[in-house]
DNA sequence: ACCTTACCAGAAAGCGCTTTCTGAAAGCGC
DNA sequence: GCGCTTTCAGAAAGCGCTTTCTGGTAAGGT
């Protein structure tokens, strides 16, 4: 079914027809309702397509970059972000990258072909030259061009707008919230340092800590994955030398395994150990004892990132930055050391 | 940038440079390569729009449409969409609900707007007049146009490729289950009835039970959320008469909420109640106790639904299903029945 | 040397809309 | 009643591509 048809149908031309049905300009009341008469019985579903290509303000779409939906961090953030776009009549476009840059970089392009209204990126900053160019070449163009680019996390080059969760300073709060606790023995679950949010993380903790003169010396990488958090604890119980009384997962998704691969190892928490870990995904306060964490606002993050995106871009061009605030919430899995420690 | 534009910088022909790109007729080499470079140097991005308008076979996106991504149950199927999709580059255009009938039948023809390629219904299935007679007469003709629809559940009326799980026969076994552990007074948390999918599993429960020569009593209805299922477990342990030994909450969502529950009120599982739930959504292997459920195989349903979209339609019109297996999987929830009882 | 194939580049016709431009009809003041 | 503005419908020009269709050139057959 074609707008033609319609047209054809309610005996009026094509462009009234089209001015009928979205109502930008003023058409005569019996005129408008032939025409919405002649479009349902017809069944009419206007082309996408030929719309954005006639019309000058592209079509109702925004791209949405994350790495995988499956993880509660990254689908809390499209929650908000879909919602958001829904009040709006905006569809949606999702792109998961798996954690490869390269994929990354290409699903920028298609959504440039799509011609998006926005691009959403959450979770990103590699920091890694070959991608930090890459991207640049895509994303340059495209906001020249009047594309919105908004982006959840910090990031080196990219002159973007963004989301920011305060990683450092709510790591660093965290630190000394479980210093007070009476733990002087720490140890860090951290994930792939590329990543800016884990660098950012680790480096609060560390000056949380330095704060109250503790230093770190036990770091364990791992994938910023559930397993990767399990392997990591297991990893760092294995290893020898005194055990820390307290351990922080960079990633609530690695706590998550950490938890697990401590009680398969016999450790209790907190009794034996404590555990921490950041983002606040809606399962941590499952567990028991439930995790202590600094919670970030996820869905308000994702309502945040789009809305960035869709304001009309900042008129010198200055990148704006919305600063998130986490909180730091003790829950069970923290604790005061043990004694004997 | 226009393809006009690469054309003339290469000094050919907008025909040929069309062709250059897109590499479906035989153009010479050196052509070729000089469309290609001078793509590169002018930074050309087709325009979708443009393609899709133009060619015959649509556009390269698919519509998935489902409650809410950050329900662990639509993020896991979701993700094996992503990655199903992501492998024969397609986009993929997410609509949440947000569990309005409305909502849905709104999404649908947005995507049919858009052109989609194929629309994914993700456990869909209101039972609702109005509904189905909005749905279909939104698919009907877009099948009927050639469009692909794929529906994860069970649909009445729509005449679609379904994926099924075997939420019935996963029930049942369940229900056989916990009775061979020693249960005999059961309880079932259910969620909203217009959906299939709650009706299919509390029917397989009841006749599981039925085949031990138990009948079920206690039926509590509560959201389809985990603060759905926390309050229909409040509301058991407050409704007088004797307690069941065993829960079964229809949605691992909803037994996450009955566990926090059980827990507040002291009632101790499985040693004072068994819970199991259904899905195997993730989280549940993180609790503790790890919760009883009927495992579904998430990322490969929706592995699946896009396949079974993506294929031609079947020429009879027949539409197909795919019917996946439950598997019961005992963990710590469930244990035998308490003496006293 | 001539005619037939084969191959491939270019011209041009759309795809289904939006939007400007043009013009007819109607309303207004004098 | 005449020329003015105002209102609103229709004609037509694209938007940026794909894809026929046409035609020119080189290769192959006799």
């Amino acid at each position: 079914m074609t707008l033609d048809a319609v047209a054809r149908e309610a005996g009026v031309s094509l462009a009234t027809a089209s001015r009928a049905l979205n109502g930008t300009t003023r058409v005569r009341d019996d005129l408008r309702s032939r025409v919405r008469a002649a479009a349902d019985l017809l069944g009419y579903i206007p082309n996408a397509h030929a719309q954005a290509l006639a019309s000058s303000d592209g079509n109702r779409t925004v791209g949405l970059i994350c790495h995988d939906v499956s993880d509660p961090y990254f689908a809390g953030i499209a929650s908000g972000v879909m919602r958001a776009a829904a009040e709006q009549d905006l569809l949606v476009m999702l792109a998961s990258t798996f954690r490869e840059p390269a994929r990354e970089i290409a699903y920028v392009s298609m959504l440039r072909a799509q011609r998006a209204r926005a691009i959403l990126l959450i979770g990103s900053g590699f920091q890694d030259r070959a991608w930090e160019r890459g991207m640049d070449a895509e994303l340059d163009p495209y906001v020249r061009a009047g594309g919105r680019v908004a982006v959840v996390s910090r990031h080196r080059s990219l002159r973007v707008d963004t989301v920011q969760p305060e990683n450092r300073a709510g790591a660093a709060e965290l630190a000394k919230a479980l210093v007070a606790l009476g733990h002087r023995e720490f140890a860090v679950l951290t994930g792939p340092p590329e990543l800016t949010t884990v660098a950012d993380r680790l480096a609060g903790f560390r000056e949380g800590l330095a704060q109250a003169g503790i230093s770190l010396d036990r770091v364990v990488r791992g994938a910023f994955t559930r397993e990767g958090g399990h392997l990591a604890a297991r990893r760092l119980l294995a290893s020898g030398g005194p055990r820390p009384t307290c351990v922080f997962a960079v990633t609530d998704v690695m706590a998550v395994g950490a938890l697990a691969a401590l009680r398969e190892a016999g450790v209790r928490v907190p009794e034996d150990m404590s555990l921490a870990g950041f983002d606040d995904i809606p399962v941590v306060r499952e567990l028991s004892p439930p995790l202590t964490t600094v919670a970030l606002p996820l869905t308000e993050m994702g309502e945040r990132v789009i809305a960035l995106a869709l304001r009309t871009p900042s008129g010198a061009g200055r990148s704006r930055v919305v600063r998130i605030d986490g909180e730091v919430v003790l829950r069970g899995s923290t604790g005061r050391p043990p004694h004997g420690s």
